[in-house]
DNA sequence: GTAAAATCTCAACCTTGGTTGAGGTCAACG
DNA sequence: CGTTGACCTCAACCAAGGTTGAGATTTTAC
């Protein structure tokens, strides 16, 4: 470590240049630091200083998100990790095995969406009660992605 | 056609009888409505009037749902159907095969980001530039789903 | 004929994931 | 020392996809 890496360390990183090197707005680290995502503490005039595991944990936040978690959860992954520490492999193994199964669920469930809509292209079979598209055993299938109630029922 | 059949079809189908019928909320129903996407006529007492065919284009709808377009898209997509016509065997092949292909694109996106996130899994490697789940060349690799900015670069 | 159930309109509110702007302070360069 | 540029707070706003509630009317059932 050079001295002014030592220094910089010491001081903290600033809010633009989280921002530049994350790739993600100011507006938005203030966001995740109100949502208890990330953490700062302020210089003597009160600007936010950020230690380096800050980006790490952007970057899992953005993995996260990618993978279709919503912000609320990523934050209760984050405070088990101990203490506003930098996450290591093990912690983020626990965390991306988690957030695989999600994803390894949602991707089901879309294929299995394609794979009917492939079998229904222009039978026109939506309004048999027969389709899979309107199956009612679909209907408490959902798609990982919030409380999207997809009933469909009734003939007609 | 039985009478009372006909008497229906002739005075149109109830907000209420919809809504039960297609599994959706009656506020939903003057949602679409508002939206475009659905269509009605009132009765004397100003009360709305569906024809049948309304339940198949909410069938078609939600089925676009679950495939992750948005309503704005669905509603476009609706109204290149001709006149409030119920939807036949070809239209609906036209209409899916778009939603089929955007819906490939998603899943395709999310399968890539599973098999980094299977493979990166407790490598800790999050950390360095060459990690495949930080690669700027998923920067511009949307989801589809919104506009996502997913960018991640800078060394840290 | 009357009471309950269904419907109407319109505006306000909700969640998620942020962005934008106003008005004020801090820091760094010359 | 002054003037930019970076930063601060707080509130308002955006989009999507609806839900909720108030107050009025209509329809239905007994």
């Amino acid at each position: 470590m050079t001295k002014s890496e030592k220094i910089k360390t010491l001081q903290g990183i600033s809010v633009g240049e989280v921002a530049e090197r994350s790739g993600v707005a100011i507006s938005t680290l203030h966001f995740y630091e109100a949502e208890g995502l990330i953490e700062s503490w302020r210089n003597g005039g009160n600007h936010r200083r950020y230690s380096r595991d800050v980006l790490r944990r952007i970057a899992v936040i953005r993995v996260a998100q990618r993978a279709g978690v919503p912000l609320k959860e990523v934050a209760e992954a984050l405070k088990t990790l101990p203490q506003g520490r930098t996450p290591n492999a093990k912690d983020w193994a626990r965390l991306s095995a988690v957030w695989k199964a999600e994803l390894d669920q949602r991707i089901e469930t879309l294929s299995r969406l394609r794979d009917e809509l492939t079998g229904c292209i222009g039978c026109g079979c939506l309004s048999l009660k027969a389709c899979p598209l309107r199956n009612p055993g679909d209907r408490l299938a959902a798609d990982g992605n919030g409380p999207l109630l997809l009933s469909g029922s009734g003939e007609n």
